[in-house]
DNA sequence: CTAATAAATGAATGGCATTCATTTAGTGGT
DNA sequence: ACCACTAAATGAATGCCATTCATTTATTAG
């Protein structure tokens, strides 16, 4: 199929889209902020699944190769959107104010941001910092932070990392299903657990239960932490 | 049914397959245990990019649409797969003993498991436990050891999905590139992060970084944890 | 004995990222 | 002013992949 797709157009009032000739046009039309914009707008209405070459492609308004021109592979394309996302996270606690009310804020919103952008994270885990020069300023930031709150030098990095690690997984935690701890029929060979799942969830009554544990689990990391600073 | 499973070829020590006539063999070639088995082999031999149906399908010597009898789909085998996983992971500890290493037994075997196999975490996070007896008993096991450690029964699951949050988070930094943190040119925007890397790295010597962190993570997590016991 | 069901084959189907040849437009050097 | 090179677009493959469907054969239930 010849996908009428993109640049369908003529004179009907669509989106505009003239139907662009061969060859390289006067001004360019992609660039890789455009990218970016363009990919988070699909993410957003579509969802991950719907974030794919060719619709990003049609959003912008050009042939599907045209991108390869500005990114090497999707995961280029991921890596753009990662890094725009970091610029999202809250920092203002580092400015001053105590180092636990600063990374209470930090990690808050850094799992707030990436709970909706749960397929980024195995591309996070594995992005080298140097291509991504958002996430080298939240870094930057974040070990000041550290530093100056007195923590010794070399268990910096290690205590991020731990922080993240745990944020990470706590953003997988607020995308799962409610029912996800529903034993069914085998109920009955899981007292205990069932016991304790019935106990949590008449103890909740508000707010989501990915928050109680995220909450709990962040002051165990931060008094534990807390406690390595000179 | 022992599920014969990876079904060998008749005498002849071919790779290759007899071609089996179309319609139903006289004894089922295929289950869900065979299905599995076959499915960790090709993971463990060619990673999870290696992991196709028509992978499987060629180890299993069938054509891939008979796999379409036993699995709804891939996602299918997957949970097959990690329900699997969580037998391996070490309860022992939950035996007898204090809780504290109880659960840094549990916690240290769950990540190693699972960092040789993160393509699974966005599954596990979202996967029912009523489709999963393995998961379903670790967690009994994991219950049963917070409640007799004198944890409160409304604590409880919180208290085991900040663990588990620290742990998948975990499991992906183990497999993040030596130089992730390399800041490279840009290092000169960024001393104090850069400075940070450096310390840790020169205070490391021995042992993975990712299980510096990992340590240090889940020391504050088990004292913070610790603290909500009755 | 027969109808329903289970389990296999083999041939599509449609979606996907990516590549390549081609076209056109700007750019740097002489 | 010319020319070679490079940049940026189109459009037509390519190959991989999960999944579906019609068909065949065997087993099982009534």
């Amino acid at each position: 199929m010849p996908a009428v797709s993109a640049a369908q157009g003529r004179s009907t009032s669509n989106g505009g889209a003239q139907r662009r000739r061969a060859g390289r046009p006067s001004a360019a039309v992609l660039d890789k902020a455009g990218i970016t914009a363009a990919a988070l707008e699909l993410i957003s209405r579509k969802g991950y699944g719907g974030l794919t070459m060719a619709a990003l492609a049609k959003v912008l308004e050009v042939a599907p190769s045209a991108l390869y021109n500005h990114v090497a592979s999707k995961q280029d394309v991921l890596l753009l959107v990662e890094d725009h996302l970091m610029s999202l996270v809250d920092l203002s606690g580092f400015g001053g104010g105590s180092w636990e009310d600063a990374v209470r804020a930090w990690a808050w919103s850094y799992r707030d941001v990436f709970a909706e952008h749960t397929p980024l994270i195995p591309v996070i885990a594995v992005l080298p910092v140097t291509d991504a020069p958002q996430t080298l300023a939240m870094y930057e930031t974040v070990s000041k932070g550290f530093l100056d709150a007195g923590f010794p030098q070399e268990r910096i990095i290690p205590a991020i990392v731990a922080l993240e690690s745990f944020i990470f997984g706590s953003a997988y935690d607020v995308t799962a299903p409610e029912d996800i701890f529903d034993s069914g029929s085998m109920a009955g060979s899981t007292p205990n657990f069932s016991a304790a799942v019935r106990s949590s969830a008449a103890g909740q009554e508000r707010g989501r239960p990915a928050d109680t544990a995220f909450s709990l689990g962040l002051d165990a990391l931060i008094s534990g932490l807390g406690a390595l600073r000179k």
